[in-house]
DNA sequence: AGCTTGCATCGATGAACATCAATGCAACGA
DNA sequence: TCGTTGCATTGATGTTCATCGATGCAAGCT
């Protein structure tokens, strides 16, 4: 999902996304979009070993077992994570390769050259 | 909003997140999870002269008039632009602290180390 | 086999969101 | 003063989302 596409990496705050892009990368966000999800993410993330078992997960919210179950799977769904079943339980690792493309995206090439204005809004060339 | 909280840097990646820093964070990201709010971002970014007028933002969409006005509120109120009233003309602007903040955010701290999993879930140790 | 535990999926419900048409309002020009 | 243009706000409507209880299912234990 969102796997490569060719013109991923010049990122956001330099060129005019197209459509295609911008409805891709807005899953992701939007599934960063919620502060249930962030906690699940940065509580995988932040683990040593880089793997939590859900059980260790679901206690840390007043929310029922499903509804954490809800939101790993949104959260795989966008492609931050991923899970591996072992014995009985299941674990849910990072998968860095969609927070640094993310990164990537939010951050500018630098020193922006802030070239002068152009004060001719549509329409305004009377 | 939002506006620094004194652990706002080490980002998502290191340590858990608290409910507080969840919720703040994820009405940023949420703002970011619309694919109509991602282009109209970008295209302010990307402007050179760092400006936009609204009525140049508008025909790029197959949306009314409104609704891009709604869209620009949200992430105004999300704190990712600004804008400024020229005579006749509305001028949105980027504002580069919060996606550098979200970059941050998002930035593993160089490489991980990767210590040894431990492979003891909640209610495992017999 | 039968029971228990850990987790995912399904179906339903209430809240939040995206969108539009209508309206309001500021700024400019005739 | 009146009409026009550019943009925001309001109210209404259809859709999406978060959450739960119930259920299904795999793995391990007795």
């Amino acid at each position: 999902m969102l796997g490569q596409t060719d013109a991923c990496c010049p990122g956001l705050l330099t060129a005019p996304l197209d459509e295609d892009q911008a409805t891709e990368l807005a899953k992701v966000f939007k599934a960063l979009g919620d502060p249930v999800r962030l906690r699940l993410l940065s509580m995988i993330a932040s683990r040593a070993g880089g793997e939590v078992c859900v059980c260790d997960l679901t206690p840390a919210f007043d929310l029922s077992q499903p509804t954490i179950s809800h939101h790993l799977k949104l959260l795989k769904q966008a492609g931050l994570i991923d899970s591996e079943r072992r014995g009985t339980w299941v674990y849910y690792r990072l998968l860095p390769e969609m927070t640094d493309r993310l990164a990537g995206i939010l951050t500018r090439p630098a020193g922006e050259p802030l070239p002068l204005a152009v004060e001719t809004p549509a329409g305004a060339a009377s």
